[in-house]
DNA sequence: AGGATGATCGTCT
DNA sequence: GACGATCATCCTC
């Protein structure tokens, strides 16, 4: 009989690898940085991978090389902050979904126009509020030191599995990473490994 | 040119 | 838990 035992594809790795290293960002307006705590793997050939339709003028980034940022627009108000993570010509990504606040917590503030630490950069949306990410970042190299990019980093704990929140097809693949007992990890908190 | 869609968030009950 | 905001993007005339 047959049977697949794929090894976990890049994008799987690199959602998992994520966790705990650090996005900062830098502005006129000051240096804002946290933790990652949550990702989500969008695979190859996945019916919820904006790739999944071919390439086009939004997801291109997508279909580049690895680890570039892909930015794009959700429901006309939040922006959602990825990176490309398959080789050249394929279309996959890892979506972030939380941050842990490290520094500049009162710049993130003030963006968010809020005070609780714990909701400002919990949820896709709020983290590129905090952060001040738009679409001008999409395509943008992320180890460039310039504007935005990435720190190498360690989880503090281990780190889980679950489903992926708020999709519409395709929901049922546990494909969100997340560093556990976090307080900074979004979602409903029923939304355990098993 | 027009309609449907969506990897969200804040507000309300 | 439910609902509406809001708009770039894609698909179909």
């Amino acid at each position: 009989m047959a049977v697949s035992l794929a090894l976990p594809s890049a994008t799987e790795a690199l959602a998992e690898s994520l966790i705990g290293c650090v996005l900062v960002r830098e502005s006129r307006e000051g240096l804002t940085a946290g933790r990652i705590v949550e990702t989500e793997a969008y695979l190859p050939g996945d019916p919820a991978c904006h790739a999944y339709i071919g390439k086009t003028a939004r997801n291109a980034t997508l279909f580049g090389p690895p680890h570039r940022a892909y930015v794009y627009l959700i429901y006309g108000t939040s922006y959602c902050f990825n990176l490309s993570s398959e080789r050249d010509g394929e279309g996959a990504g890892v979506l972030v979904r939380a941050l842990e606040p490290i520094e500049g917590l009162a710049l993130m503030q003030h963006r968010r126009g809020i005070e609780a630490a714990r909701d400002l950069c919990r949820g896709p949306g709020r983290l590129c509020a905090a952060l001040d990410i738009d679409r001008s970042f999409d395509g943008a190299e992320l180890f460039t030191r310039e504007r935005l990019w990435l720190e190498p980093g360690q989880p503090q704990g281990k780190v889980r599995r679950s489903r992926r929140i708020g999709l519409t097809r395709a929901a049922h693949r546990r494909l969100r990473f997340y560093e556990a007992g976090n307080p900074f990890v979004s979602g409903p908190a029923r939304l355990s490994p098993s």
